[in-house]
DNA sequence: TATAAGTTCGA
DNA sequence: CGAACTTAT
């Protein structure tokens, strides 16, 4: 057995804005935000250090957070961790107890209440594993996820004996779509079962659409480890292809950022390091727009809204006000990326960063850059009768039906389009025109 | 996990 | 004439 290292990233979240995230904060102080494997502190090769450096780094400076270590290893890398980010904002209680229960409970009990015990990465393939023929990370989906497949992983562990250990979040309640729902595993465990006996069966059509409920609302358990990726693959039957391809997209690009872990931040194609982005004044007034949901557009706005009203967002709506941002306004996709960061119960950074490069057309396997979302129509086919917009912005309590997807038939009070979409959308075709290489 | 413009085809 | 399909971006 591999000994325990418990590692945990922290962050000054605005507590006044979560009631329930300030009655976990009063219970233990920290919230365990981040989580590392403990093979990844061995002193195993660059790659392994470079990882922990990056995602630390990455955290601590791009989102405002502190970084709290606590381990029983004489880890020779974690003074260079502090060297790295700073005296101030790095904490290491060293504990040199033997490994096992008794060093756990002693972490424990120094860190306060909170229950973080951390068994295995929170993968069904530790990130690295999967590999080509030739040993080289797979840099397109397909091909990793049958490789994924083939590669296979262990059975689930019993309930309470490893997942349950995992990190908890007890008395966390996670403000997520589905009010009340609390963390913990037996309530990960709840959410899966209502998801598989219902909307499963229609995942396919189902997830796209805002206005109902179809999406498995498992992203935050799996994030904060209430519940393993192996629970829920042990569980899935034939026809489930469709979700479990999205939890091989979760363990790609875990994959991706593992081989690359300065792609938490910079371009994976480095090709669009030339591309024209706008910063100015008048870029960060349209981002300041965009963060409050006052664009214009009115599924733009009501994502917006609803990531700062629930700290989620429904995946579709992900898609599109990232593209909005992107291509729209032309602002830098790490802008949005931190900004989603700050505000999800459910970021995960590789996640996070790697469906922005996606959007963005940067990343790896990414969309096409000419793959334009249109705000309009994609509200009209989403949102067919308003209902999703309707729910999140207020303004627009008003208008009946698809209407509300008609810019020319909104109320007074409701803003303006900040930008017109037909011209940004030729804007950002022509910026790619210039990186191009072929 | 796209869109817009153009083309084909059948009612 | 609109739905369905094709194609360039």
């Amino acid at each position: 057995m591999t000994p325990p290292a418990i590692m945990w990233f922290r962050r000054d979240l605005r507590l006044s804005d979560h009631p329930a995230l300030l009655a976990a904060a009063d219970a233990g102080e920290v919230l365990p935000l981040f989580v590392l494997d403990d093979r990844l502190l061995k002193p195993a090769g660059e790659p392994r250090r470079r990882f922990l450096y990056d995602c630390l780094r990455a955290l601590d400076h791009d989102l405002g957070g502190r970084l709290h270590i606590a381990h029983g290893d004489p880890v020779d890398i974690v003074p260079k961790i502090a060297g790295k980010i700073g005296a101030g904002s790095v904490h290491v209680s060293a504990d040199t107890a033997p490994y096992g229960r008794e060093r756990d409970e002693r972490v424990q009990k120094a860190l306060g209440d909170i229950d973080f015990v951390r068994i295995g990465s929170p993968y069904a393939v530790t990130p690295g594993r999967v590999r080509k023929q030739d040993g080289e990370p797979y840099r397109v989906f397909t091909p990793f996820r049958r490789a994924w497949l083939d590669h296979g992983w262990r059975k689930p562990a019993k309930s309470g004996v490893d997942s349950a250990r995992w990190i908890s979040l007890k008395g966390l309640k996670i403000p997520a779509a589905k009010s009340d729902y609390p963390a913990g595993e037996q309530a990960a465990l709840e959410v899966w079962q209502d998801f598989r006996d219902g909307p499963l069966a229609d995942y396919d059509t189902g997830r796209d659409r805002p206005d109902r409920d179809g999406t498995s609302h498992l992203s935050a358990y799996l994030r904060w480890g209430c519940v393993h990726p192996r629970t829920l693959l042990a569980d899935l039957k034939p026809g489930n292809e469709t979700f479990r391809s999205e939890l091989a997209w979760r363990e790609f690009y875990a994959d991706v950022l593992w081989h690359q872990p300065n792609t938490a931040r910079e371009n994976y194609d480095r090709k669009f390091d030339r591309f024209k982005h706008d910063t100015g004044k008048a870029a960060q007034q349209r981002f300041q727009a965009w963060c409050e949901g006052k664009t214009g557009y009115p599924v733009v706005d009501a994502g917006m809204r609803q990531l700062l009203a629930e700290n989620w967002m429904h995946n579709r709506v992900r898609m599109i006000v990232a593209s909005f941002l992107v291509k729209d306004l032309h602002v830098p996709w790490w802008w949005g990326a931190r900004h989603f960061m700050r505000h999800l119960i459910d970021g995960d950074l590789a996640s996070n960063q790697h469906n922005w490069q996606w959007v963005a057309g940067c990343g790896t396997d990414a969309a096409p850059y000419f793959r334009i979302f249109n705000p309009i129509t994609q509200g009209e086919k989403f949102d067919p009768n308003g209902d999703y917009v309707r729910k999140y912005v207020p303004e627009l309590r008003g208008v009946q039906g698809k209407t509300v997807h008609k810019l020319d038939k909104l109320p007074e009070e409701y803003p303006a389009p900040v930008v017109d979409h037909a011209h940004e959308r030729q804007v950002s075709l022509d910026r790619y025109d210039a990186i191009r290489t072929t």
